[in-house]
RNA sequence: GGGGCUGUAGCUCAGUAGGUAGAGCAACGGACUUUUAAUCCGUAGGUCUCGGGUUCGAGUCCCGACAGCCUCACCA
């Protein structure tokens, strides 16, 4: 349905009908027996010299290598008269491609003609050296697999324009540098996770993520509708009151990683949808999650071939040689403003020092947002930031005869809360009577504004005690691969739909 | 939602005081059997995001809209 006339796209169609006329499917077809280039170019040290016996004295030898066959996407080409150079990438790599027009053939040579940048071709050839010592595969077949209707990016920038590289997502994974790797070491972080807590004994599940009524945060929610019940239904905002649910049906280590949709702002850390990790431990606390978040942050790391010693996030030098640093909120709370964490009137006045609305709020509220404004963005960590006011934790059991603390932590790393984990409150009495205290004055709005009965009925049957870990999945990938921006490890993050 | 910045050829970017738009890459034609961001010669390619306004004249100045980025707010 071609309704352009672009000159570009009207060119590349022209070629298009000239691989048609000469018998080509050019559209391609199945094409076995690839090689992946990056195991074609492992075999380099397959090239030797034959018959170097026969040779004359200060003759080079003559080289050979073994025959190869790879597939891929036509990324650069110089063209020099009847020899054709070009570069072939697939998702393991890139290597040089050679074409002689006496080497291939008539036939393979007319085809030649007919490529374009972005093309997809599968190639015959022998794996050697050209004379400047180029891996190359000299050309001996020719397989025609896909044509590209559309130019490519610019060959040296590639995709700049952040709207674009979003939006055609697929340019930027297949012209950008290191962006393909970076997915690929998402999906080896998400396995690693994945394999960390099975080793632990965890079994992964999957809950609902329609509700009826959003909790396990506090967080707008996105709101749709179910016609056949003529109901309001809401996407999950976390995973947490189900996973609990299935503590107390007896799965004793549990986890869900999935996607959760909050109706927030969009930022360089926040994306409406993203991928959450929870995991609940019977028997464990607090403590025990510190270490299972040790180990699935460590073997992540490993897991993408990183040494855990000399990571490096926003050129900040980090050291993950568990174990992690541990300090407490209040330790942390001064030594950053200076001000001594048990003593309200005097974060009070610092807060209000600093800009912050304080009337009416609760002193532990005051001192969440002191800590938010001026304590997180310093914790380089990692750290474990442990025992918060138990007053900001409704879902945290409080220490034992220490009801103003409660049993958690929140693992921080050059100023992005990564994990947050809980000692789990398994007081019915005391969790009904935190989730009424937290609806009073709550607006309509707010996702928690609805006492979730069901599972305040759960914890009455029996809750084992049990440790609860969540990890936001999008800013551990970022802070493992080095990307500063949350839509650089997603790969459709939100965005406006483009005008028709 | 507030504030700031950006939007020019398919892509990456210039654009001088307001005077009818330039380069590189890509494309097209030509030369080249060892190039590697190949090189050399030539050709073609534009609703300057969109809509108003000021002006004899707007890519440029003003207003508005749209989109993206940064930032603040929201996000226990």
């Amino acid at each position: 349905m071609p309704e352009s006339i672009n000159p570009l796209e009207a060119a590349r169609r022209e070629k298009l009908r000239k691989i048609a006329e000469m018998g080509i499917d050019p559209w391609g077809g199945r094409f076995d027996n690839t090689q992946p280039i990056a195991a074609i170019r492992n075999r380099e040290s397959e090239i030797v010299a034959v018959g170097a016996g026969d040779c004359h004295v200060g003759q080079p030898p003559e080289m050979h290598g073994p025959l190869v066959r790879a597939a891929g996407r036509i990324v650069l080409q110089r063209r020099a008269g009847k020899l054709m150079f070009l570069d072939l990438r697939d998702w393991t790599g890139q290597i040089q491609l050679l074409i002689g027009k006496s080497q291939v053939g008539e036939q393979n040579w007319q085809l030649a003609q007919q490529l374009d940048l972005g093309d997809i071709i599968g190639v015959d050839g022998e794996l050697n050296r050209t004379r400047t010592g180029e891996l190359s595969i000299f050309v001996s077949q020719l397989h025609f697999l896909t044509k590209s209707l559309e130019p490519p990016p610019e060959k040296y920038h590639g995709l700049q324009d952040p709207e674009l590289r979003q939006r055609m997502r697929y340019l930027d994974l297949a012209y950008n540098e290191g962006v393909l790797q970076r997915f690929l070491k998402r999906t080896h972080i998400v396995q690693s996770v994945r394999q960390t807590l099975a080793d632990h004994g965890f079994v992964e599940v999957e809950g609902p993520t329609l509700h009826a009524i959003a909790g396990g945060a506090a967080a707008r929610p996105f709101i749709t509708h179910h016609n056949a019940l003529d109901i309001d239904l809401y996407l999950r905002i976390a995973l947490e009151l189900h996973l609990k649910r299935l503590l107390v049906g007896g799965l004793e280590r549990v986890y869900e990683l999935g996607r959760v949709y909050r109706n927030e702002g969009i930022s360089p850390r926040h994306n409406p949808e993203f991928t959450m990790l929870e995991a609940y431990q019977a028997y464990g606390d607090y403590h025990t999650m510190m270490e299972l978040t040790e180990q699935i942050v460590l073997q992540a790391i490993r897991a993408i071939g990183a040494d855990p010693a000399q990571m490096q996030f926003a050129g900040q030098k980090l050291d993950f040689t568990a174990p992690f640093a541990r300090r407490t909120y209040d330790e942390v709370f001064a030594e950053h403003t200076g001000v001594p964490a048990d003593d309200p009137e005097a974060i009070r006045r610092y807060a209000t020092q600093i800009g912050l609305e304080t009337a009416g709020k609760h002193p532990d509220v005051i001192k969440s947002e002191v800590f938010e404004a001026k304590v997180e963005d310093a914790l380089i960590g990692p750290v474990f930031v442990i025992d918060y006011p138990a007053s900001i934790c409704p879902l945290t059991k409080r220490k034992r005869h220490r009801p103003d603390i409660a049993e958690r932590f929140e693992l921080y790393v050059c100023g992005m809360e990564i994990a947050n984990a809980y000692t789990e409150l398994n007081d019915p009495d005391l969790q009904e009577e935190l989730f009424s205290r937290q609806l009073e004055g709550l607006p309509e709005e707010q996702s928690m504004a609805r006492m979730d009965r069901d599972f305040i009925r759960a914890l009455r049957h029996g809750m084992p005690p049990a440790g609860g870990l969540g990890i936001g999945i999008d800013r551990l990938v970022m802070l493992l691969t080095d990307t500063p921006t949350i839509r650089d490890v997603i790969l459709f993050p939100l965005l406006r739909p483009e005008a028709q």
